[in-house]
DNA sequence: CCACCCTCCCCCACTTTTCCCCACTCTTCA
DNA sequence: TGAAGAGTGGGGAAAAGTGGGGGAGGGTGG
């Protein structure tokens, strides 16, 4: 499974789908002829998209925690509670369920981000608040200790 | 047994009844004809919808813990004392008991969020102050610990 | 003990959404 | 300048969700 990078503008069409970039198809297609992956939110205001054996490994950790715990049911009621499993079709095209769309106030144009496992889907103006050069670079400081 | 993942708008009509998501019914249905499924409350003010094997699973724990205990007297009235199974009708759909409505605050739209072994059933005003990000986003701090 | 009422559950019919397929455009690369 | 690959748009069948009529069964009151 290779990493997912770049950014990509595509466009959500009047039925609510979007074409994954085929660099991103590339990373998961070991040859398969069907690409499942599980798409869910991020508190930051994207989606987050999953392959979905790297999906059905977070759960599997997520399984082995206690259940009684109320931050952890609160923050499963979050990943697993937004999440949407999907096919792509035919065209290499996903379904973004409507609460999905919503929740990430997605229009017509939408950007996809490589983040090396996973990659997410913003809305282009959170996008650019979220992640320009001056936040990057305040964030870059307190890192610094890390690597 | 499947998991249960994401979230669905649906709407309980005038008589009580609210149709299971698809997705849900997949997750239980071993290509059995019928569904049963027990339903109760959560601390939270939401219904929580476990499929009966899990549920008398969770049973079976109880009846070996010792029985005098107060705290575990009160949670099992809590839990055991709102239970209510179902079975789902041939459109899928279960009746929620009047208490039970009245207990979620469930009117006309309802939630449904999964949450992989079990499933919650919501008002859509208390989900949205209840999973806010902001309330994710000061859990998952405290989190960081555990995975 | 009987009659009534109310709840529950079966069935049928309708609307909306999803998803499968085909066709077109635009870019890229030879 | 042609061909291939990528992205976009839309028609149509199938599935999912919704609403309501009516009969059976259990509880309640007389």
């Amino acid at each position: 499974m290779g990493f997912f990078r770049g950014r990509f503008l595509h466009s959500l069409d009047t039925k609510g789908r979007v074409a994954i970039p085929q660099r991103f198809r590339e990373a998961m297609d070991a040859g398969r002829e069907e690409i499942r992956l599980v798409m869910t939110v991020d508190p930051e205001g994207c989606l987050v998209v999953y392959p979905e054996g790297a999906w059905t490994e977070l759960e599997r950790k997520w399984e082995e925690l206690p259940q009684m715990n109320d931050d952890l049911k609160t923050y499963l009621r979050f990943m697993v509670g937004w999440a949407s499993e999907g096919v792509l079709d035919r065209q290499g095209r996903i379904l973004v369920p409507p609460p999905l769309r919503d929740y990430a106030g997605l229009e017509h144009e939408v950007w996809f981000v490589g983040l090396l496992h996973k990659f997410e889907i913003w809305n282009g103006e959170r996008l650019g608040t979220a992640t320009g050069p001056e936040k990057v670079r305040s964030v870059t400081q307190k890192l610094s200790g890390l690597f």
